[in-house]
DNA sequence: GAGCATGTTTGAACATGTTCAATAAGGAGC
DNA sequence: GCTCCTTATTGAACATGTTCAAACATGCTC
């Protein structure tokens, strides 16, 4: 409803900028409203004007990060048709992004896969983003031949199943201390070729179970209905 | 530190039924300490005495009913030996005790599934419930016959694999609104039709990815190091 | 029964996310 | 420049989870 002005942007820049930081110097829960708003030197009210809450200022950083993370991804998918390499690039990619804000995320967290969050990464709000996110992952797979014979159903749910493997290394990324994010990293390249290693075989499988378990996920909204997965 | 009294085990008790019925006719968010000291008959006060926080009340209904699934499912373990049925009975045991309470625990998953809640099913103080809960699916496959030439660890990753799905399975539940939860039950068994039909491939595939694999989730704490897997 | 340790209970106080009515500031049309 | 509408900003007020020092109760020892 209200069309923001010059100066309006900039306060919120500020407030977000103040709130990314104190975020990641102390941790979500133990940054308060009141310290954003002071270090962005405003009111508190302001810091509501702009952001409904304050796990919102936050999904304006998971947007920005899934934008950063899918261009990377997408620069290598242009320079190789191998998929294992694609989705080695993909899920690299995010945890690339990722990698300095591991502080951060964990205070996230609660909200993102929160069901009942107004911006849980599950929800109505959040399901363009998602849509892209599991898009990027329909693209890595795009030039497989041995995928060739998978039908639409199928496809669709070994790309649900990918994305779903992306967020459950996201999921333990963020609890993993290790130096470089080492373990994430080895999980990410052995399940990977584990799946690199199934993804032959899967044309085997898909008229046995894609198609019911694509049925089922469809009806339960977890997957589009129609032929409707088109990318960004 | 403080032994409870008889007094003291009826207040808490009257405080946590009262709270378990506002969760279930207001929701979780909705219900304040206040009301529910005020339906117990006590102080805000006391019913902090009790309990340390408004999810710890939840969490012990939580371990009630894993208890209570779990006896469920070892009474139909004892009378049949199909892996495909003692997985089904194990699932479906899990929804049943759960059915009544979708409200309550929609509310209760963001403590559940947040790795940074004290009372989170992925964190420390909830290990114990969580290994009986995993050891519920070793159980469940134990009787495979196809199974018998898996070595320790990729049968850990095969149980680790199950328990997973069970936790997806009880995500999804929360969120079906089906009558019935007729949703829920169909994709518990689309779900166990495929992993029954794939269990005598585990062998062919566990030398090539369960080893690694196992490593690699036990390096990140996923898995238990030894041959520790015991159950109850 | 007096004294005491320990469990129980109270309610005020605190911290913090969120709302909102009031006010200021900026610009569009004249 | 004046009027008026929209955007921007303020800070007090509110709701609620949590803490805590004080008071109370219970039962044990003597």
């Amino acid at each position: 409803m209200a069309t923001p002005r010059k100066q309006g942007q900039e306060t919120r820049a500020r407030i977000h900028a103040a709130a990314l930081a104190l975020f990641r110097k102390k941790g979500f829960d133990a940054t308060t409203m009141r310290d954003i708003a002071t270090a962005g030197g405003v009111a508190l009210g302001a810091a509501y004007y702009y952001f409904p809450s304050k796990e919102a200022i936050v999904l304006a950083y998971y947007e920005r990060t899934h934008r950063e993370s899918s261009a990377q991804a997408e620069a290598i998918f242009a320079t190789t048709n191998d998929v294992r390499l694609r989705l080695g690039a993909a899920f690299h990619a995010k945890i690339d992004i990722l990698a300095k804000d591991r502080k951060l995320l964990s205070g996230l967290f609660r909200s993102i896969a929160d069901p009942s969050a107004e911006v849980s990464i599950f929800g109505e709000r959040t399901r363009a983003i998602r849509d892209e996110s599991i898009a990027l992952f329909d693209q890595a797979i795009a030039p497989a031949p041995e995928l060739a014979l998978l039908d639409e159903s199928a496809r669709r749910v070994l790309v649900l199943g990918l994305w779903s493997l992306h967020m459950g290394v996201v999921l333990f990324f963020i609890h993993d201390a290790s130096r470089g994010q080492q373990k994430t990293r080895a999980l990410v390249d052995r399940s990977l070729d584990l799946v690199a290693a199934l993804l032959p075989v899967a044309p085997m499988l898909a008229p046995m179970f894609g198609h019911a378990i694509g049925s089922i996920l469809t009806d339960a909204g977890l997957l589009r209905p129609a032929g409707v997965l088109e990318k960004r």
